[in-house]
DNA sequence: GCAAGGTC
């Protein structure tokens, strides 16, 4: 009979195994990877995180046949998800006396090693358990725990599945409610957080839309280095103040200040994507840094953590990276007397900052590879880097009417040398009283500006202030929303659908539109765990809230949704007056209809062979968008119309 | 074909 260890994910159960064991033997079983030890008899399995997938019992997988009001009713059933981890964790269990559980220990590691369990037991009732609780992989640490064993949580777990149950129940209902009623042959998902998301950069748009710019009038004068500008509400003011202004300027004041400007904090997740979307998707950013972590170049990529903890050797790393393509950036960060490390405000025990591990030369990566690696190691040594000093200098003119002006000028660039440019604003070296001559004055109209676009950048630091998703899924929830066609380009833009989605959304299930439903969910999640509630009581509680949205659903407030859908893909004008569309019959051929259907029954056939797109150009004589299909351009009535003589001939 | 959360 054997000891069993289950963590999280393989590097967890390896780093637990080369604590607790000397003699350890890495063995595999198809895919799936484990480690042992002879002397103790002990195997240790790290999980993929969630085996096991909460879905709807298949009867309720038609969706045109599935009321909704069942669905809201419906019950669960648990799908392995990882059948590879699923055989090996059976095999063995079988042969296991004891089971240590050693997931993460957070809610949902709380539930993975629930799962494990539960598929444990299934194979070997008798078996033994216990469970380890660690927030740090360290030696004290797991030794500690190790000694001293606990039990499983169960209302932690019970918290988790509250949130699947809940988060399941509300996208599935509303995903479904929203696809079935566009008639559109994409899916229009929604999801507590994915909606929130989409609802901040379409109400970003719409007040893009309504921003009503207000003039102001901006005065320069130039002076022979620099220039100083002044802004005025009115054309009046600006213009009695231009005639003011003499052929020389006065300096009234002047100061000179140096100012220091700390490192930025090393990487977390958030802050690493962030950055890296300036130049990538986050999606991509992610998955590159999985394969870069795999590799061993960098380290797990999937933290809250914004503190290096002791234990990681620093300096050593700074070293490693003097003979490399980093040598010079590295020689910046060992030239100092003490090298102190920068630090943020979060600071958690499970995972360090990302950091590079080994040193890389750019051939050995590809060129996206290279760029987050290069990215990761040029933050980790700015985060180690002496101070960048500024000197800020910031004087007021007097020439008939008084400017302030003030400029940076960067006199040790310390860590941005390795990490960031700076921008500097030109102001010279003055004295008071110095006469400067005039040499232009300008006065100019000017415009307020709206507020931007999310971008890729900034939507994730959003996401995490207002708490949506995590450092896992956040990428994911962007991706989403493009692969849903709810939002284009970089920065975001919302498309049609996104717009009257929302708009439904708010009508009949504001909840699920905002960040409040997160915030309750966490409220009644702590509730679980404290056992002041049960997993089933809020799981009810939702779906009754749900049902009462299902019951307030009018037909009207959906009828947007078809438009919307469709608004995108009008293609021409029907004979009615009214628009034609690109739409699907239901065995799934694509023709022009009308809008109006069914009032109105109007239809034009088009090829059904070949990539389908619309372009932005319409057919001089028709006025139809010009289609793309198979890489040829065709206008669709102009098509038709060969097609029917075609077919006139031959009948 | 639905979500969000882990993980590769």
């Amino acid at each position: 009979m054997s000891w069993l260890i289950v963590a999280e994910k393989d590097l967890a159960a390896k780093r637990l195994a080369e604590i607790l064991f000397k003699d350890l033997k890495v063995l595999r079983d198809g895919k799936a990877k484990f480690y042992y030890s002879q002397s103790k008899k002990a195997y240790v399995i790290g999980l993929k995180g969630h085996i096991l997938e909460l879905d709807f019992p298949d009867e309720f997988r038609d969706w045109r046949n599935t009321p909704l009001e069942k669905l809201v009713k419906a019950d669960f059933v648990k799908k392995v998800k990882e059948i590879e981890i699923y055989n090996t964790l059976k095999k063995l269990a079988l042969e296991a006396e004891r089971v240590t559980i050693a997931t993460d220990y957070d809610r949902e590691g709380e539930l993975i090693g629930l799962e494990a369990l539960e598929i444990v037991k299934k194979f070997n009732k008798n078996v033994k358990i216990d469970r380890v609780k660690f927030s740090a992989i360290t030696r004290d640490e797991i030794l500690k725990v190790f000694s001293n064993p606990t039990e499983i949580n169960y209302k932690l777990a019970e918290a988790a599945v509250a949130r699947q149950k809940i988060d399941l129940l509300w996208g599935a209902v509303l995903t479904r409610l929203l696809s079935l009623s566009a008639e559109s042959k994409e899916v229009l998902s929604a999801g507590r957080v994915q909606t929130p998301t989409l609802r901040l950069i379409v109400e970003r748009e719409n007040e893009i839309k309504n921003f009503k710019p207000e003039k102001y009038y901006e005065v320069a004068v130039f002076f022979e280095n620099f220039s100083a500008k002044q802004n005025f509400k009115s054309k009046d003011e600006a213009e009695n103040a231009i005639i003011k202004i003499e052929e020389f300027g006065t300096v009234k004041k002047f100061e000179k200040r140096i100012f220091e400007e700390d490192r930025p904090i090393p990487f977390n997740t958030t802050e690493f994507l962030s950055e890296a979307a300036k130049f990538m998707l986050p999606d991509k950013a992610m998955e590159i840094a999985e394969s870069l972590y795999i590799q061993g170049y960098i380290s797990y990529p999937r933290t809250d953590n914004t503190v290096y903890p002791e234990s990681l050797d620093l300096i050593s790393i700074v070293r490693s990276f003097a003979k490399s393509e980093f040598s010079r950036e590295a020689e910046i960060v060992l030239s100092q007397e003490k090298i102190v490390p920068s630090r943020g405000k979060k600071e958690t025990k499970d995972h360090p900052p990302i950091y590079p591990t080994s040193v890389a030369s750019r051939r050995e990566l590809d060129k996206d590879e290279w760029l987050i690696y290069e990215l990761v190691v040029r933050r980790f040594l700015a985060t180690l880097a002496p101070k960048a000093v500024w000197e800020v200098r910031r004087a007021e003119i007097d020439c008939g009417i008084s400017f302030s002006v003030s400029g940076k000028k960067i006199v040790e660039r310390g860590w941005r040398e390795i990490y960031k440019k700076e921008d500097q604003e030109d102001l010279p070296e003055l004295y008071v009283g110095q006469k400067l001559k005039v040499l232009k004055k300008e006065l100019k109209e000017k415009e307020t500006k709206p507020p931007p676009r999310y971008s890729a950048s900034s939507i994730v630091k959003l996401m995490e202030k207002l708490n949506l998703g995590t450092k896992s899924t956040r990428h994911e929830i962007i991706k989403k929303l493009i692969s849903r066609k709810y939002i284009k380009g970089n920065p975001f833009r919302p498309t049609e659908i996104a717009f009257s989605v929302v708009e439904v959304l708010k009508k009949f299930a504001e909840k699920i539109t905002l960040p409040d439903m997160t915030a309750e969910l966490e409220k009644e999640m702590d509730d679980i765990e404290k056992g002041l509630k049960s997993e089933k009581e809020v799981v009810e509680r939702s779906r009754t809230m749900l049902e009462s949205v299902l019951k307030s659903v009018e037909v009207k407030d959906l009828k947007e949704l078809k438009i919307g859908a469709f608004k995108s893909k009008v293609l021409g004008k029907c004979m009615c007056g009214k628009d034609l569309v690109l739409k699907y019959s239901k065995s799934g051929k694509r023709f022009l209809g009308c809008i109006n259907y069914p009032e109105c029954s109007y239809s034009i056939p088009l090829p059904q062979i070949g990539k389908l797109t619309v372009t932005s150009n319409e057919c001089k004589e028709h006025g139809f968008k010009i289609l793309k299909v198979g890489g040829k351009k065709i206008c669709p009535y102009c098509n038709y119309l060969k097609w029917r003589e075609k077919y006139v001939r031959k009948s």
